[in-house]
RNA sequence: CGGGGCAUAGCUCAAUUGGCAGAGCGCUUGGUUCGGGACCAAGAGGUUCUGAGUUCAAGUCUCAGUGCCCCGACCA
């Protein structure tokens, strides 16, 4: 592929990013010409914004084929019908973008395709042999997020990698999930990104079936924890990052007539409705308050109780409970059921309410909590004493105090932004729309699936996230738009240049070597600022200046300074410095070479 | 869905008490420049988001609508 001109290519960049641009990525993004914004969470991709996208589906089409995967198109307005067996129809809510044919008939416009790629199996696949089975697709999906930002990050229309597969049998689903986050391990290392494959929120089910990559970045939305040390390799997301359980936990099971239990005593706090203000308040600390939760079950309350200075983690208490569905108790239902407003409720004197406590909780000795009555707490409240418990778990957000769960050792925490998901999904959608297979002994079985995301826009934004500085991106080699902008200085009155010149148009893109030429008119400056505002990781200059230096001069996006090349060793010199082989140069993005 | 804000040239933004629609950048043409967003000159470019109202007069005030952004609960 000969070199591009710049001076015929789309790339519309901007001195200023407009002013509804919220992330450095996004305003990157936008000034670099690689999108333009549609409407709220719409975009549209541009050249040099598609080359990014193309290359990143590269590498996912290659480790997704490598380990068996086959890639399909699934439609994207999807009949009513197949999310009515599921329920999700119903389920799904206002971020399923739903739309009528000229019949009436209903469709969704498609946010996953669970319902279809099973649709399509259960009518195909018969027996064992048949499996496993592994499809997968890039495509547009859309959920009609009720607030769209961050560009592309978070965006309503958005292009996802999303793979399917069905396994005879809950082993070997077990295995292939292996492949697949060996695989997603591969697809980011080569994108060149430093991400963190975390164990994630899996809901009511738990077990560590559910893995998100995270490409750490300290813009990044989500919070995730992992053990300092490598050869533990403990990450999480920290929505499930399990807490330390004290040691003192084991209070709990004392008697009701421990000699250390002090009497129980109300106290005026007027006004006081936080841990922290009564805690001021009593000079004590907070690890002395017992702090309840109300929540509401199928119209029942629940109580939460944890120690003051903890936060309840939502999710551990549905999964708890085995429920889904709780939902927080409102201030009129704390009275209702407590007789007291929000701040001021105990744990002691409600029989009726079944009491679940974080572990930590369990350690309180005379501890501090609510009167249940407006303006009053209670001190001196004990376990078993004054209060029942119903069950004990962990429930709380895990603090950077916590140490390792797995290790003991110490935590890190970092911002991350999620780009791929791992899910096994069992039988749920294969029972539900009767994808069955003959086993060996001719028993028909539910197909056992697992499902993985990747996407590949947001993980655009996150690489730009990742590798950005004050003048524009700084892509890793393997993503980017181009691996080279050629700059040719006074070429009209050099007639040196001129030579080298034709001679580098020529050479340069042999080995694969994608070249973008800036050959507008206009001042070097320009030429520059441009150049590193889109981050193409190679800048080559050639000039009168450099000749006189005896060649062409290659910087590095990432380097403080160039260096001189003569021209005939421009390309093994430019090869080696983007640490790409030259074979491997030609290999890498064969999608885009095409173009 | 709740709370707040914004809407003027391609982009970023001005416009005093309600009184002629503006600047910088970008764009076009000519000239001078040419290694980090150069300079001079002349231009093009506007339904001031839409609709109604108040007024001699509305970018500015009122009402309604639309779009967008920010803060919270939902999410690849």
């Amino acid at each position: 592929m000969p070199a591009a001109k710049l001076s015929s290519f789309f790339l519309p960049t901007l001195r200023e990013a407009p002013s509804d641009a919220d992330n450095v990525s996004a305003k990157l993004m936008l000034r670099s010409g690689m999108i333009r914004k549609v409407a709220s969470g719409i975009y549209e991709w541009l050249p040099l914004g598609l080359r990014v996208l193309r290359k990143i589906e590269g590498i996912i089409r290659e480790e997704m084929n490598a380990i068996g995967g086959q890639e399909v198109i699934l439609p994207v307005v999807q009949p009513r019908a197949l999310w009515d067996e599921t329920a999700r129809w119903g389920v799904y809510g206002k971020e399923l973008l739903r739309l009528k044919d000229r019949k009436d008939g209903e469709f969704c416009f498609a946010p996953t395709a669970e319902e279809v790629v099973t649709d399509l199996v259960r009518r195909e696949i018969r027996s064992w042999r048949q499996l496993p089975l592994m499809l997968y697709q890039i495509g547009l999906k859309f959920r009609d997020e009720i607030r769209p930002r961050f560009g592309v990050m978070r965006s309503r229309e958005f292009l996802m990698k999303d793979a399917y597969s069905f396994h005879a049998g809950e082993e070997d689903v077990n295995r292939y999930y292996g492949e697949v986050v060996g695989a997603y391990k591969k697809i980011f290392n080569r994108c060149g990104l430093n991400f963190r494959p975390v164990e994630a929120q899996s809901g009511a089910i738990g077990g560590s079936f559910s893995h998100e990559f995270m490409v750490l970045a300290e813009t990044g939305e989500e919070t995730i924890v992992s053990c300092a040390d490598p050869k533990c390799g403990y990450a999480a997301n920290i929505e499930r990052a399990e807490a330390s359980r004290p040691e003192d936990a084991g209070r709990g099971a004392s008697s009701a007539d421990d000699p250390n239990f002090k009497k129980p005593e109300d106290i005026r706090t007027p006004g006081l409705h936080t841990v922290e203000e009564v805690a001021d308040f009593l000079h004590e600390s907070p690890k002395r308050f017992l702090k309840t939760q109300l929540y509401v079950l199928q119209g029942k309350p629940v109580m939460a109780l944890l120690r003051g200075d903890h936060q309840l983690n939502e999710a551990k208490l549905a999964a708890h409970l085995g429920a889904p569905d709780i939902r927080r108790a409102g201030e009129e239902e704390y009275v209702k059921f407590l007789g007291c407003p929000v701040g001021f409720a105990g744990p002691q004197g409600h029989p009726d309410v079944p009491i679940h406590a974080d572990f930590a909780a369990l350690g309180v000795l005379n501890g501090v909590t609510g009167a249940n009555k407006n303006d009053f707490h209670t001190i001196h409240i004990n376990n078993p004493r004054d209060f029942k418990i119903a069950g004990s778990a962990d429930l709380r957000m895990t603090t950077p105090d916590d140490p390792c769960p797995r290790c003991g050792g110490k935590i890190e925490w970092h911002k991350g932004i999620e780009v791929g998901h791992a899910f096994k999904l069992g039988t749920k959608y294969s029972q539900a729309m009767g994808a069955t297979y003959l086993d060996k002994s001719q028993n028909p079985q539910p197909a056992v699936m697992g499902c993985y995301g990747i996407g590949v826009g947001r993980t655009v934004a996150a690489a730009i996230e990742q590798n950005h500085d004050a003048n524009g991106i700084r892509w890793p080699a393997a993503i980017a738009p181009f691996h080279a902008v050629l700059i040719v200085l006074d070429e009209a009155e050099d007639s040196r240049v001129r030579e080298a010149a034709e001679k580098l148009r020529g050479e340069l893109p042999r080995a694969g070597l994608e070249i973008l030429e800036d050959d507008r008119e206009g001042s070097p400056g320009v030429k520059f600022k441009d150049a590193d505002l889109i981050g193409i990781p190679l800048r080559v200059v050639l000039s009168k200046k450099s000749l006189d230096r005896g060649g062409a001069e290659l910087k590095l996006r990432s380097a403080p300074q160039p260096e001189i090349a003569p021209i005939a060793e421009c390309l093994p010199r430019s090869l080696s410095l983007l640490g790409l082989p030259a074979k491997e140069a030609a290999a890498i993005t064969p999608e885009v070479s095409k173009l």
